[in-house]
DNA sequence: GTCTATAGGGCGATAGAC
DNA sequence: GTCTATCGCCCTATAGAC
């Protein structure tokens, strides 16, 4: 499946080897993570499930921290590939999907708080730039969908759409933190709370 | 000043004195990650900051991960003591106020945000235990307030108080950490945004 | 280019002496 | 109650084989 055609591009020497090799790695490290956690996950154990050693990972990625990055960023980009979210629905609806999908793989959100968290840290310029990168398009394209909401009448005219994205992204990313931890927390309910805040006269259809 | 004075609980023996090391310990502890930061705090850090072993401490506290929560409870407690949030405010803002108040101890945040990640992390019961109960005082004790603001016509009566609390408190910590990731987020003005969705006839008051 | 072997420094945690 | 000593594990870096 990895393994490289003739025709596909550059298949002479070990270049496509590498990149062949690359994407096992991928696939092994996203099996450990299912396994063991974010948080157990060493370079070792990725080394042994893959079949080489740890010298190898860094080899192909650097450091373990990139390497987490794009075992993260690897495992989106075959989510969004295989279940991408449906369009048509509302920008809190959307982040709703879009985490419970995520809450399907194994070990996937617990890999995003991690990298999020070390993101906060100095000196940790790969977590960084990927949680800094994932939050800037995950605003703009929120931004964007929130303009289209608001055009057609859906959401609220008078807000802010790069304030009611961020707000969004926060309130998903948070609710699914006290979710994770206490079950009994509404998080559904929750998000479709602030869906109803944001629609135009909720006020009016629903209030006492 | 956690010196124990005759007259103290038990001060014969060492238990006075081990009460007064953990003390020692702590104020130390809060200095290292005010200057090294969460991520790189390590017992040696800390015990050579107060100028023991690494093995003292675990002694004191049983484990690394027991330590950091103790650090971040007894910081939150001193700040709580020493400014504590004013009343009279909104829910919402109560809780800017009291992350803007965590903000201003180096580190704090970052801690907070490591140990949330760590409790999502099977095999942690120290950060699960701590995050867990973190979460559901938050969410009861704002709670509480919602259900005064709504009694007083400050919050619109339609919300179910409960599933505003976890909101307010999602979007809150949420907004922090894109804050801290881009300082062009404008955490303040979503806040105030959310801050005015809850109140009762923002819709008429604003739209339009 | 790819990978193994190996070494260096740091970590959390434990056992036992004082 | 605190220490020293030690264990086993970790990430990272480098030298050299293929």
């Amino acid at each position: 499946m990895a393994q490289p055609s003739p025709g596909s591009p550059r298949a002479r020497g070990s270049y496509a080897k590498g990149i062949a090799m690359r994407q096992e790695i991928l696939d092994s490290a996203i099996e450990v993570f299912a396994q063991r956690g974010a948080g157990r996950t060493s370079l070792r154990a990725i080394a042994e499930e893959v079949g080489v050693t740890h010298a190898a990972l860094i080899h192909h990625f650097g450091t373990l921290e990139q390497l987490l990055v794009e075992v993260y960023s690897e495992s989106a980009r075959r989510l969004e590939r295989e279940h991408p979210v449906p369009g048509g629905v509302s920008p809190v609806e959307r982040m709703r999907l879009s985490a419970e999908r995520n809450h399907g793989v194994p070990g996937m959100v617990q890999l995003y708080t991690s990298l999020v968290a070390t993101a906060l840290e100095v000196g940790h310029p790969a977590a960084t730039a990927f949680a800094t990168e994932r939050f800037a398009q995950a605003r703009a394209a929120l931004t964007e969908q929130v303009r289209d909401a608001q055009a057609s009448g859906r959401i609220r005219r008078d807000l802010d759409a790069g304030q009611v994205a961020a707000l969004v992204i926060a309130a998903s990313d948070g609710l699914q933190t006290q979710w994770l931890l206490d079950p009994g927390v509404d998080q559904v309910g929750a998000l479709a709370m602030l869906d109803r805040l944001l629609t135009d006269r909720a006020a009016e259809g629903d209030a006492g």
